[in-house]
RNA sequence: GGGCGUGUAGCUCAAUGGCAGAGCAGUGGCCUUUUAAGCCAUUGGUUGAAGGUUCGAGUCCUUCCACGCUCACCA
């Protein structure tokens, strides 16, 4: 029976080899059908006048002028529901404000058209009606139908066929649950999950906001190249392409910071660039392999003021995406209002752990106090990486509300400037929220002899079969040479600050096409 | 990469080693103000893939695939 219906099809429409369902083939002859009787499925243009949303506040306000004007309006949208009883039906299909019902009545429109609606439509299908608002003996403000026609015959159903909405809100009685298939079908996740949307509007307004915020204080927004001959600015391995014609290795960068610090050289005061970054290490909850950033650099600035300018930033958008600085995440309540707390990072790592790594100035004193207190050694761990694995285990965790831990080992840090006074130390924090790392600066190192020398520190520290060691930039030295101008420089993950702003436990569930496996 | 878990109809989920099922959607019918519409009837399956144990496997074993959690890794 499918396989007559296949060959059929093949015949008929001209199909290509594909897997079609039973659901399928019954849309694709409602398809058929259509033509047939002089319907086109996918017609070049749409007409619309209202969205729903406008469609019902122009009714609204013409029932509060006592005019009793008639309201006559053209809608497109998507069916959402279809309750056909006899000869008549009501349907509600959804556009981008929302979702209206439709009434569609066999003496209005004729049984012949009742039937083509009632038969050829279905749920998915976009549509565009047009009639006369009105009101529903249950107050439903409703389109009362007079003519339709179809827009964009569906052919495969939208997963979760069923839901309704109580006082505009959507209930679900069955959802898309499974999370790969929300993954690899985001169209079909987000036609469905209107909590998705919210999620990706969410995070749009986000962006909008930070630009406004570094805009309207003088920041230049710019952009550098994501292809680079030589990668830096972070410790992360990098994906690695190829140019034809250059006959040359590139590398997708994992940071725009060298880039961005070029142009203070150049006397671009205030500078910024929202973009993505690619690294090629593990994928987990926090972690993606291309994800947005946000890094600015600010000339003259140190890392103090940077701290005070980011929890500024961050609770001012807040305000404008939510509403309010006061968030929940995973179940606890965030308060970004600034001051955040400061920690500074020995502290915070001797307050949980009992370590005062200032007092183990080497890497084997330090590794040897760990291992007293039971904690896994990596052997060949810098004194700053077996810090950074102290802070990253057990200090990270804890820190739910704001946090800034700063001062920080020199040896992971080597494009930041040296405190004063211990040439052991730089002058960097990183800005933690809801147990996560969201921001990291520094006020940066502009000494080209110094910042050589931390070339050189890494080369030797690292391995060289580490992919993470930072590899000398010869071209940036130059342009440091020519003179930089003391700055602190800054770096967020965006998709973190809408993990937090969505109260997101998962990157994916704010990227819209996060990386998976490739199927079969 | 390791550990744990999941994978059954389009969707959400059942099924002691013993006939693969339900709700929704779909299809046919009744129904002129419904809204998870209702009522009657009905279609739909390579149980993620391959192999094995067994009289008999969705269920037990092995391998593989994908996803989730977690550990490792990861500024």
């Amino acid at each position: 029976m499918v396989l007559l219906a296949r060959g059929f099809y093949f015949e008929r429409i001209g199909l290509m080899s594909q897997n079609y369902s039973s659901l399928e083939l019954n849309r694709l002859e409602k398809l058929r059908r259509l033509r047939q009787r002089g319907m086109e499925p996918y017609p070049t243009r749409a007409e619309r006048t209202h969205t729903s949303q406008q469609a019902i506040q122009a009714f609204e306000s013409a029932e509060a002028s006592e005019q009793s004007e008639k309201v006559v309006v053209t809608l497109a949208g998507r069916i959402r529901s279809m309750r056909p009883m006899g000869k008549i039906t009501f349907a509600h299909i959804e556009d981008g404000a929302g979702r209206i019902q439709l009434f569609l009545r066999a003496n209005e429109i004729g049984e012949e058209q009742l039937e083509i609606f009632n038969r050829e439509f279905d749920l998915g299908d976009f549509i565009q009606a047009s009639g006369e608002m009105f009101r529903t003996r249950t107050g439903e403000i409703t389109l009362r139908v007079a003519s339709f026609r179809m827009l964009a015959k569906a052919i495969t159903p939208l997963p979760p066929a069923k839901d309704e909405v109580v006082d505009g809100e959507v209930i679900q009685h069955a959802t898309l649950s499974e999370t790969e298939l929300r993954y690899r079908q985001r169209y079909a996740d987000l036609a469905v999950n209107p909590d998705v949307r919210r999620i990706f509007r969410i995070r749009a307004a986000t962006v909008r906001a930070l630009r406004n915020f570094l805009d309207e204080r003088g920041f230049l927004e710019v952009e550098t190249p994501v292809l680079q001959p030589i990668y830096g600015g972070a410790a992360a391995r990098p994906f690695i392409t190829y140019h034809n014609q250059l006959k040359q290795e590139l590398y997708l960068r994992i940071s725009f910071e060298l880039y961005l610090k070029r142009l203070l050289v150049g006397n671009l005061e205030r500078v910024y660039e929202i973009g993505r970054d690619f690294r090629n290490e593990g994928v987990d909850r926090t972690h993606n392999p291309e994800f947005t950033q946000l890094e600015f650099y600010c000339a003259y600035a140190d890392y103090l003021q940077v701290m005070e300018l980011t929890e500024q930033m961050i609770s001012y958008t807040a305000q404008q995406v939510l509403g309010s600085t006061t968030i929940t995440y995973g179940g606890h309540t965030i308060h970004l209002d600034p001051p955040w707390r400061r920690l500074e990072l020995r502290q915070g790592i001797l307050e949980v752990t009992g370590i005062d790594f200032a007092q183990h100035p080497t890497a084997e004193s330090l590794a040897a106090a760990m291992k007293a207190k039971d904690i896994p050694v990596d052997p060949n761990a810098t004194r700053g990486k077996l810090i950074d694995s102290l802070l990253g285990d057990y200090l990270e965790p804890t820190l739910i509300q704001p946090t800034f831990i700063y001062n920080y080992p020199r040896d992971i840090s080597p494009l930041a400037k040296s405190m004063p006074g211990d040439p052991s130390m730089v002058e960097r924090f990183e800005g933690y929220v809801g147990g996560m790392e969201l921001c990291n600066a520094f006020t940066e190192l502009n000494d080209p002899l110094d910042q050589e020398a931390r070339f050189l520190e890494m080369g030797r520290d690292y391995a060289a079969d580490d992919e993470e060691r930072h590899p000398m930039d010869e071209d940036y030295l130059r342009a440091m040479r020519y003179g930089m101008p003391p700055n602190g420089g800054f770096g967020m993950g965006i998709d973190r600050l809408a993990m937090l702003f969505t109260d997101s436990p998962n990157i994916r569930e704010v990227i819209l096409f996060p990386h998976l496996r490739k199927e079969e």
